[in-house]
DNA sequence: ATGAAAGCGCTAACAA
DNA sequence: TTGTTAGCGCTTTCAT
């Protein structure tokens, strides 16, 4: 591989010239550059861009760190985050730590070596304080800690609206399907499943516990949820919904007749499931490029002070799968 | 940011007692070691790895260069790249290229510079001969060219089977909803096609033509499709399938009385949409891990050859999206 | 507009 | 087992 040095050799400048034109090509002169371009491409020269970290600290690059990107909820955070990143002139490196907590803190020490900055999405387990005291720059999805900036649902909200809409169909008693444990969103959703308690004294919110927060995770709630009598339940996620419902379905129940259903976040697999799923809908890419914004501005000279935004907006999406209480 | 050499410093040893008790510890005697690590974790010192890169060439880590990250069959794809990657001790950086051929090579090329080889998945331009000569350690998934090491699907025996299913079911006239028209995969399903028109005389495969590899394109392609009178479509991708099985139910088209529909790949959306869908599957996160296997091969050092494999296995799952000809 | 010199933080010989 | 000595390829002052 051609360095920097065979090209300045070939072109018969010093190194800093054949650095220039391609770092600030405005400020070398036309001929000189068309030679060393010449000279780097008969070479086929390229850059090396770990070189050129170590020696700038900047990379020109993202990291993204999600739980799993097979959900489609952290896969539209990626589009987001990538096509505002793009606009910004920076390439995203995204990191799926597979729904594994432990791991969280290898990927992101790893990102943050390796990138401008991280954004830390839905992280399943609390993050270690050195990491954060070592000053990587990081921004938050879906969780907040003090010290960083972050921008977040709020499912709390989410929750009650989900609720009062259940309890308008004449629900009483509505089960939880809850996700990770440690995980932010699934306390603030039982915040909001409490608020809603405390609001209408006849409404019982079932906890079944945590599960995983997938397809197989909601399946395996389902059996519960009908063992507690529940009319209606509200599943942590879209994917977990499918499954829950799915699994009904094989035990021949009818959504929502027997069983109303709502999901969250409004996944793409909601509206086309075979009982189309009642959700509560967020502009999801919009937050992973609200993300990057914070993460520019946390980076940009003058600006030092963080930004923990207000709460990301959404609405329920009222569709198939619930309705009138039996 | 506390460097080697502070470390060094506090523990009264040398840049490498250090660079050695977080590479090989055990070429460090015990009392040594713990001085070191009480040094480091007293001064929060963490390896630079751009630093440990530049010098010595490798990352730990392997790069994924997928085209859609929301399509479910490159998260699967991903997820099994990373199981895979985990177990040979390296970390994985996903791009996604947004199904834009021209960032391809851009991104190869910041991936190939930052990672110890990567995975090229389904590429949507054909590659820059020049990033290949450059003698990057590339893996092509879904794709072949010649001097590359890849593993593909025998996309074309997926068309002949699917198309044998349709015949057997009593369909003469199906229509082909193509995928990106530079794709690899595309080109073998069209030859699969013509190869079971070859074999059954009065068999008519009506192309459509290409349309963007998500839900909205097999939308687009729905009505074109009823306008021909096929009896039956097969569609480039199961996620496309949806989008065009849910315009022909907006329709009033009943699925699989007026339309039988065939997807590819087995993605999760298969099973679970409003009709379960007939398609065929395929082990793609186990094709993920054997891509992290011929890097690995290609990588070790005594084995230079490269290796196209067997076509990846599948089969056809029929399930009710499907049925007899009209 | 261009060049010379000095490292970024680390690891890999080679010595001791 | 530990240390010394050289860089990896590039960018960045500071000159010219």
């Amino acid at each position: 591989m051609a360095t920097i040095h065979d090209v300045a050799a070939a072109a018969g400048v010093s190194t800093t010239t054949v650095s220039r034109v391609f770092g600030q090509p405005n400020q070398v002169i036309e001929s000189t550059r068309l030679r060393v371009q010449a000279a780097a491409s008969a070479l086929g020269y390229r850059p090396n861009r770990v070189a050129a970290l170590l020696r700038s600290g900047k990379t020109g690059t993202v990291g993204l760190l999600v739980p799993d990107l097979e959900n489609p909820y952290f896969a539209m955070i990626t589009k987001g985050v990538q096509a505002r990143a793009r606009e910004s002139g920076l390439t995203t490196f995204v990191v799926d730590s597979d729904e594994n907590a432990e791991r969280e803190p290898k990927f992101l020490q790893l990102l943050a070596t390796q990138t401008d900055g991280v954004l830390l999405c839905s992280p399943r387990a609390l993050i270690d304080d050195a990491a954060v005291a070592q000053g990587q720059n990081v921004v938050l999805v879906n969780s907040t800690l003090e010290g960083l900036s972050s921008v977040s649902v709020d499912y709390a909200t989410a929750m009650v609206k989900a609720a009062e809409h259940l309890y308008a169909l004449g629900h009483r008693h509505v089960a939880y399907v809850g996700g990770p444990q440690t995980s932010w969103s699934d306390k603030m959703r039982r915040k909001g499943l409490t608020a809603a308690m405390d609001q209408k004294a006849d409404l019982h919110i079932i906890d079944l516990g945590s599960f995983v927060p997938k397809v197989t995770g909601g399946a395996a709630a389902a059996d519960l949820a009908v063992a507690t009598g529940a009319t209606a339940s509200i599943v942590f996620n879209d994917l977990m919904a499918i499954g829950f419902m799915n699994r009904l379905t094989e035990r021949g129940l009818s959504i929502p007749a027997q069983m109303s259903v709502v999901g969250c976040d409004d996944t793409f697999v909601a509206q086309f499931a075979a009982v189309p799923l009642t959700t509560f809908h967020i502009d999801i890419s919009g937050m992973g490029a609200r993300a990057v914004d914070l993460l520019n501005q946390q980076t940009s000279p003058g600006n030092h002070s963080l930004v923990t935004g207000m709460p990301w907006p959404g609405e329920l999406v009222v569709r198939a799968s619930t309705g009138v209480a039996p």
